[in-house]
DNA sequence: GCCCGTTATGCAGCAAACTTGCATAACGGG
DNA sequence: CCCGTTATGCAAGTTTGCTGCATAACGGGC
C-alpha cells in the first residue's frame, strides 16, 4: 500500500511550491513516482487537512495573527469533531471568539486550559469550519 | 463483530470469581452467550492485559496503579473520541500526565472536573490509544 | 527427565474495511 | 451560464482482522 508515502509526499510538494490544482499535484506525484488519480489526491487532501488558501494549497496552520491571538492548531477528529490547540490559559478567550463569530456550522464548543473541542454536524463540515476558524483568526 | 462485547464479558467475569483456567473461562462464557474457542480466549486475555496471579486470573495491576493516579476508567465514544473517567477533581492532573506522555494518536484533550474528553483521528486510533494511556499509568 | 494439564501460536478461511479508478455530480469564479 | 476544478457514489481489487483448528510451547508434580 502506497497511500501513506504518496501523502507523505503531497505534504512535502505543499510545503514546498505554490500548488495551485489537484491536477498539478498530480502531475508533480506522477514525476516522482506516485501514480494517482484527481480523485486520490482529492481525498488525500481531505485526509491531510490540506485547505486551498489565496489560490494554492497550504497546511491549515495558524497564522502569525492566529498565534498572536493564542490560537496555535486547528485538526480534524473524526468526522465531527475538529480540536483546536490554543497557548496555555487561552484556550476559554479563543473559544469565546469564535462563539461570537457565530459561524453556522458550529453545534458547540468546549474549552480546557489549552484546547477547544468544537462538534461539527458532519465531516464536510469539518473543513468549513477550519477555514472559517482560519479566517477569523487571520 | 461479537468481539469487542466478549471482551467486556470477560473483564466482568474475571472481577466477579475466581477463574482458574480458559477452558473454565471459556465455559462460562458459551453459558453467557459467546460462544469461543480456548484460542481466543487465549488472545483476548493478552489484548486485555488479564494476567494469571495465585492461580487465578486476575485485572492487572496497571488498572490499579492507574486508580491510584486517580484515573478510573477508559472507555471509546463514537469514532473518534475516547473518555476517561477519573476521581473527582483529578481530572485536569491525569490529562496534563496524558498530554506529556506525547502519545502521537491524541489530537487534544479536554478536562472537566472528573472526565477528560480525548479525541483521535479514527476508530483505529481508539483502541490503540486506550492501550498507551493504560500503560502509561501501569 | 517425563507426563499432562494449561496456554500460546502458525496457518487457512472467511468477513469486514480500506483503497482506488471511473464516471459524474457539485461547486465556484468570471 | 460556462468551464475549470473539486467532491463523491459505485464497483473491483486488495488488505486487514477475527476465528477455529491443530499443534507447539510452557510449567508444575512426580
Amino acid at each position: 500500500m502506497q497511500k501513506t508515502k504518496r501523502q507523505q509526499k503531497i505534504m512535502s510538494l505543499v510545503h514546498a511550491r505554490r500548488i495551485g490544482t489537484q491536477q498539478e499535484l498530480t502531475a508533480l506525484l506522477e514525476r516522482a513516482g506516485f501514480v494517482a488519480t484527481q480523485s486520490s489526491v482529492s481525498r488525500d487532501l481531505e485526509e491531510l487537512g490540506v485547505v486551498k488558501h489565496n489560490g494554492h494549497y497550504t497546511l491549515p496552520r495558524a497564522t502569525e495573527g492566529a498565534a498572536a491571538r493564542g490560537l496555535l492548531g486547528l485538526d480534524p477528529a473524526g468526522d465531527c469533531l475538529v480540536v483546536a490547540k490554543c497557548e496555555p490559559g487561552l484556550a476559554s478567550a479563543v473559544a469565546v471568539a469564535i462563539d461570537r463569530a457565530g459561524i453556522e456550522e458550529i453545534v458547540g464548543t468546549v474549552a480546557g486550559e489549552d484546547t477547544i473541542f468544537i462538534a461539527v454536524p458532519e465531516r464536510k463540515a469539518q473543513r468549513a469550519v477550519i477555514k472559517k476558524v482560519l479566517e477569523l483568526f487571520g
